[in-house]
DNA sequence: TGTTAGCACTCGACCTTGCAGAGTGCTAAC
DNA sequence: GTTAGCACTCTGCAAGGTCGAGTGCTAACA
């Protein structure tokens, strides 16, 4: 039995009432509301073979029809309509690109709160993490006797610092000397290489004179792999609340709960996502069994050219995909415009 | 009419026995559970004269009492036993004295999460901000032709950066000039006494040559007066769904709504608060309203002697005011000891 | 004068019952 | 293959009844 064209719309009209009114959907809404040429009954029968395939399921025997998640996914990936944002939604886009002083934190984080205003559900942001970026400059500053301030600048105008503890017999000389032969040599070149032409022997070396080298090599490693625990923003928390899914308590606590580890959430996202396309995951095709019953739409932004981060949407699976979609595409685009243009 | 000491005594039950069970306290339970040696008619009685005295009210006639606002306030003020931790308590908080590579960022997120498990409430922290700290050191590194990376280190400790625009013509020597010009003018000057000695005159003179150097003594600026939109840590978040009075997600939704406004956050503790004491605000003595319904329990954390931060508990106002105040005490101290001992 | 026992009363929580409405599956007719 | 009709199922809601916890008041007691 395949999908013909007939199934299609009805599926297709289950799962927009169904987005709009959060009730199981009946044949006789469908024939009235979206399919005037056909009468309950017919739907009634094709509804039965959908629910048969998997698209549908009904809660109980005297219910409506509701979307499973096979039934989302055939929607998201072949009836979707784009959705297009109003002239006043675009120009609160473009007012984040206008805004004065972008400070990176700020930026990204005002573009998570646009961006579930923008579709009334909880925004997350990535803070840009270089994958495999370059180092570009290290200095060392010493801040008072013994102890010392490194920063470490990449490629792509990351930043990292860290203070350290120095042994007494250091000066600010020393440590000139030092970051400059780690410039010299290890200008533009990735982590990977690095171990290659021996930054392990530059420890050796520098080791005896600066106890906590360790920990420069350390930080050096994480800004370019992007290891660090990075910043995750987000926008709108609260409005998960509204959606009547969430009514029970229990259900938001398993995604509150995900607030507090922060590394949890950025590995919803993962690494599979490479793609310039915006990306879709419904319900259990999450990872994490704490947003089992929620999807998620996310799209990367770049950075001179490399996807350094990504920008997303957390709502119930019974999400409006198509705006959610537009709305997650337009605001990935306004970072990779924002950071690309400076 | 005076609060004689029998009366005290069943406020102090009344609150205890509402803290545990979260359900109005009827007169016979004071009486079976708690202060055996008096009728219930009698306790009765005396419930009726604390209500009038505004200390307890009645959900509805035929309820228990549960207690006011400021039934709670005299309780904190005069009733309260000091709770303690147990052993296992202590050694948790330890740990984290003892634990390796204290980033700064990741030691206040650590207590967050510390504090949160101890009290099973929501946590807060503010990262440092130093009130009105001391230049310590500048540097200013060009990073790729035309952006230069500015650092401000302050005598707390804490570091600040950001990344400006250059004209072509300037050089790292440039920068260097001006980075060392202003560490020998400035060195160990706080923001205040900088205005008076001239930085706004630097900034005409060097004005010509960086175009941006508004933002520097901006970032300065930032750092010293400690007036950044600085780091709020949150922990346990979605502990507070548990607390009976949260199950009602409307409830929730004013908490949360918080968690998008970090600076509101900021306001919640304000300046009032430069004891070294832990502070507690019951109900409506918060300034925001969307925690109308819930006690703060905060206190001071410090560096190099001077406050810098604080850490708290946002629970509903039936909350262990007992517990909370030991807790955030302990976690407080526990701040002050890492942040001095390096 | 302060304390206590007893009693009538109140109110919410909970359960049962009955009904209306929405929706289905099946069958027979078109 | 499509449709109308019908019996059936299940939820949601309102009405009514009972139970229990708790109160305020009064009268008796120490």
């Amino acid at each position: 039995m395949s999908l013909d064209a007939r199934k299609q719309k009805i599926l297709q009209a289950i799962v927009r009432d169904y987005i709009l009114t959060a009730e199981p959907v009946g044949s006789r809404t469908i024939a009235r509301r979206y399919l005037m040429d056909i009468s309950a009954a017919t739907i009634r029968n094709e509804m039965a073979d959908l629910e048969e395939m998997g698209f549908l399921h009904q809660p109980h025997t005297s219910a409506g029809r509701i979307p499973s998640e096979s039934g989302y996914r055939f929607y998201v990936d072949n009836l979707l309509d784009e959705a297009t944002l109003s002239e006043q939604e675009v120009q609160a886009i473009k007012q984040i690109y206008h805004q004065q002083a972008q400070v990176l934190e700020n930026v990204i984080q005002e573009a998570a709160h646009l961006l579930s205003s923008l579709t009334d559900y909880m925004a997350l942001a990535s803070g840009p993490q270089a994958g495999s970026s370059r180092l570009q400059k290290l200095h060392m500053m010493e801040v008072q006797k013994g102890k010392a301030l490194v920063v470490v600048v990449s490629d792509n105008g990351l930043v990292a610092n860290r203070m350290i503890n120095l042994p007494d017999d250091i000066e600010q000389s020393d440590l000139d000397g030092i970051s400059d032969y780690i410039n010299r040599n290890f200008y533009n070149v990735t982590w990977n290489q690095m171990l290659k032409s021996g930054i392990l022997n530059v420890r050796q070396d520098i080791g005896r004179r600066i106890e906590q080298f360790d920990q420069v090599v350390e930080l050096i490693q994480e800004l370019l792999l992007g290891e660090s625990t990075a910043d995750i923003y987000l926008g709108g928390t609260a409005r998960i609340l509204v959606q009547p899914e969430f009514q029970d308590v229990n259900r938001v606590r398993s995604i509150l709960k995900l607030l507090d580890h922060r590394e949890a959430m950025l590995s919803l996202v993962g690494e599979k996502q490479f793609t310039d396309n915006v990306q879709v995951t419904i319900g259990s095709e999450n990872q994490l069994e704490e947003v089992e019953n929620c999807s998620l739409v996310t799209a990367l932004y770049r950075w001179n050219g490399a996807p350094v981060g990504w920008v997303g949407v957390l709502g119930p699976t019974r999400m409006d995909y198509a705006r959610a979609m537009t709305a997650v595409r337009e605001v990935s685009k306004l970072l990779t415009d924002i950071f690309n243009k400076g």
